[in-house]
DNA sequence: TAACATTTTTACCGTTTGGTCAAATCTCTT
DNA sequence: AAGAGATTTGACCAAACGGTAAAAATGTTA
């Protein structure tokens, strides 16, 4: 009588990990990432992210009880990664700096994690089923706190009076769209897939537009 | 011997369409727009769009003859409307109108049509099977040509130094954003569902940010 | 109203998909 | 080397899904 626990999880021993369990895990978290990034929930199949992880469906079954969980296990490790760049806005810093590397880790999380971006994109676009009480627990509280920050900022004259919130929100959509919607970028550009040398460019455009009339202070 | 003649496809008789004919179709794409750009083409079920319709599945199949057909139906019926605000923009106008112009409308397009803003960002995200075509060629043709108008403006001075498609990938971004990641906003915002109040301080937050600093010359 | 074309429905089919089960194999410890 | 536990596999299943065929019903027109 084999799975007296399950891979784990056993309730009555919690035991740690086996190397071939962290390893598997791993193994189908990264196929999972791969094929859910591509087409979504509904357009990803068991059989493909088990075949991309060089495995059999019921192997895969055998480390996560479904579907939804893997998908549930790749968004959790996500929403780490996710706030981390803008935990990292102090309000010790200076404006102009604290915003600019804002943008430039947002930029190149979009450049490195493109999809991660993608996957989170899908997961909000089908109106967040799982994340909804992330978005409205810990994101809302962080953007709070930081907003205040900002607001601070605008109160001494050193940031153009705007919504903070909605200044984040500009920040997101503007480098989340290099990843989300690279296609779109590289068809207009008439550059060929995996090309990426627009990140320069897009850079640049960035700082313009956020560092440009935004920073009123210095400079 | 039914069905002599596939509705609305006659190859001897491409009679015009009846009002049945045009009814019912137009009752299917709009259910097929509400339940694609819900839960994205792989996520939408053919007897769910039915049902949406009002209607038996064979039933809407004697008008589109597979689901694929009813999903470029609607992207095709989208790619004039999302090109619309972009065509514009007039070489001849002030930069500060024109581009203000371009945002206000691209955000009015956000609020109004959701479903469609959605129903693109899926097809983009899912690397733009069905509508590759259309970006390379239409959409490119016409993102160069506004482009070449952006160039003169910041020749001229009107406009800071920026590459002019990166401002476009901005403003579609940020107004875009609104729309497609709704829910996101809503949580952090802490606003409830169908609550539209926040278009207005993203207009401002636009202005502040692309009208500011981006426009040099007069002001 | 009769004849014809169009529209709708009922019953069905093959495939794909998420998931299960029990047996077989492998791994690690003693 | 042996046994216990962990892992893997192959065979299988029920439900959901996209789609079809043919007859029934409805609408249109002469």
């Amino acid at each position: 009588m084999a799975r007296i626990r399950t891979a784990g999880s056993s309730v009555k021993h919690p035991r740690s990990k086996t190397r071939i369990q962290q390893e598997n895990e791993k193994r189908i978290l990264l196929a999972a990432l791969e094929v859910f990034s591509q087409t979504g929930f509904h357009g990803a199949t068991l059989d493909r992210i088990a075949s991309a992880a060089d495995m059999s469906k019921p192997n895969l079954l055998y480390y996560f009880k479904n579907k939804e969980e893997i998908h549930i296990a790749l968004l959790t490790g996500l929403l780490d990664v996710w706030l981390a760049p803008l935990r990292e806005i102090s309000a010790d810093g200076d404006p102009m700096l604290e915003i600019g590397g804002y943008i430039r880790r947002k930029l190149e999380s979009s450049r490195e994690f493109p999809r991660e971006s993608r996957l989170f994109a899908n997961e909000i676009l089908a109106g967040a089923p799982h994340i909804g009480g992330f978005l409205q627990t810990e994101l809302k509280q962080l953007v709070d706190e930081k907003a205040k920050i900002l607001q601070c900022w605008i109160d001494n004259g050193q940031l153009t009076p705007c919504d903070p919130r909605h200044l984040l929100f500009a920040i997101w959509s503007t480098t989340q769209h290099y990843a989300d919607f690279s296609v779109q970028v590289r068809h207009v550009l008439g550059l060929s897939p995996g090309d990426k040398s627009y990140y320069g460019n897009a850079a640049q455009m960035l700082d313009t537009l956020f560092l440009g009339r935004l920073m009123t202070a210095s400079d």
